[in-house]
DNA sequence: ATACAGTATTCTGTATGCAGAAGTCGAGGT
DNA sequence: ACCTCGACTTCTGCATACAGAATACTGTAT
């Protein structure tokens, strides 16, 4: 099994403690299963993750917890724990709720946000364009991420930030892969939903955001139609754990 | 420190398998919370809860990451876990997310209910109705909570139904103590709500449910203003550990 | 060759042990 | 009386150890 490096400990905390190991471990894992490194339905066996990022087994079973609470391993008492593999209902049913809750947000925001948070609005705004012209895929995907951040803190709800940062993070995961594609839409979109939210015009702003994740949804489901996951039996629940190596 | 039972393996699960202790200290400690035997704010040392629970601090940390992850108790690393005391912006903050995630649910409940599920709604406003009528609080509040979640159930998304039960845990216990007497003008607006959904009208349904959550969300913030918590110092965070019984 | 039973081994769940950080108490100085 | 410094205690974070369950392998009988 390759080594892999935990992250260093770059940032600093709000006070200057170390970060626990438990956390670098959730992070890097969280890593591993973005980057498919740990694919969905492979069972992970703790001894092996343990040794893989040169900690004990401790932090790794903490970081299991974190990473099943929020969806991205699924921990089946007594078997062990599985990398989730979401099933096509669950990813339409998941953006969904996302559709609701950034709806909310930019309904909120547009009542909410003052002229310096417009004006982040707009920077981010146009570092996507900026993107979408120079053809920088992982630009627009990252500015388009913080562009719907930006939209939720604005909102001034940070219950809803919690919550919105969870399932974007799960929707991004699942999303990536696949849908990059629809770059300039998208852009135009987002700048209508700015102005919305700069006039304080609520119900105008929620009614952009819900249609603009609709529309994702959709596009993703349409992709997905065409294009099963390459690498994996479509709908194959692997109960088994697969044997460790052989004895000599 | 009283020594408190672990739930008993109640109900088999799935497979017959024995539930891990983890998970029953995490049913445990739960309950602790949301019945004020642990207090907001309070300080939770692993080797108390160990030996209050009669199990090793292992399964206590698995299950704080667990409740920490859903808000129950505030993990700082280094310093240990602390009750989560929530403060009344967070209350407002978490009923708004809950009003439109219900909202979402009764819609789409009202667009997917079969006959069967219609017939159960009746039958938990009903039974509200008659705890309503005894004057059996404890039985308004279950029938009440039922009745939300089979609203959610009928929506047919089921990552919706886990935020929202995620959600209503948490309102519960913040709201459990204080405002309990709402009750004749709720079982109307259930009434209404069901009639929509039955109807297959999702926008009316929609709006009982937000506006009916709404209105929770705002007799919590008065009562709660006329009402602040009795045995907790106001916006007092208690960051000092509390000292150990003293040696002899 | 297939089915079955028994054995070996892996893996999870839990307990215990240890080092270092954080907090507490008390003595001495101002 | 109040502050400061230092030793002591407690607590967390991590590692290691152990028991029991679940799985995979192997040999034998049919």
């Amino acid at each position: 099994m390759p080594s892999t490096e935990l992250p260093q400990q770059t940032s600093a905390r709000r006070i200057d403690r170390p970060v626990p190991l438990r956390e670098r471990v959730y992070q890097a894992m969280q890593e591993l299963i973005i980057s498919r490194q740990l694919a969905p339905g492979q069972h992970l066996v703790e001894s092996e993750l343990a040794e893989m990022l040169g900690v004990s087994r401790q932090p790794i079973r903490e970081a299991l917890q974190l990473l099943n609470s929020e969806g991205w391993v699924d921990l089946r008492p007594g078997y062990g724990a599985f990398v989730h593999a979401p099933t096509d209902a669950e990813v339409d049913q998941l953006l969904a709720v996302r559709a609701v809750l950034e709806g909310e947000s930019a309904r909120l925001a547009a009542l909410n946000a003052d002229a310096d948070g417009i004006a982040r609005l707009r920077k981010l705004c146009a570092e996507g364009e900026a993107a979408l012209a120079s053809d920088d895929v992982d630009g627009m995907v990252a500015a388009n991420a913080e562009l719907h951040r930006c939209v939720t803190e604005l909102s001034g709800n940070r219950v809803l930030l919690d919550f919105v940062s969870q399932v974007d993070r799960r929707v991004r995961w699942y999303y990536t892969p696949i849908a990059r594609n629809r770059g300039a839409r998208s852009w135009e979109e987002h700048g209508r939903l700015v102005d919305a939210i700069e006039r304080g015009d609520a119900e105008t702003a929620a009614q952009i955001m819900r249609e603009h994740t609709e529309r994702t949804r959709h596009s993703y489901l349409e992709q997905r139609a065409e294009n099963p996951e390459p690498d994996e039996q479509p709908a194959q629940v692997r109960t088994r754990r697969r044997r460790a190596a052989p004895r000599v």
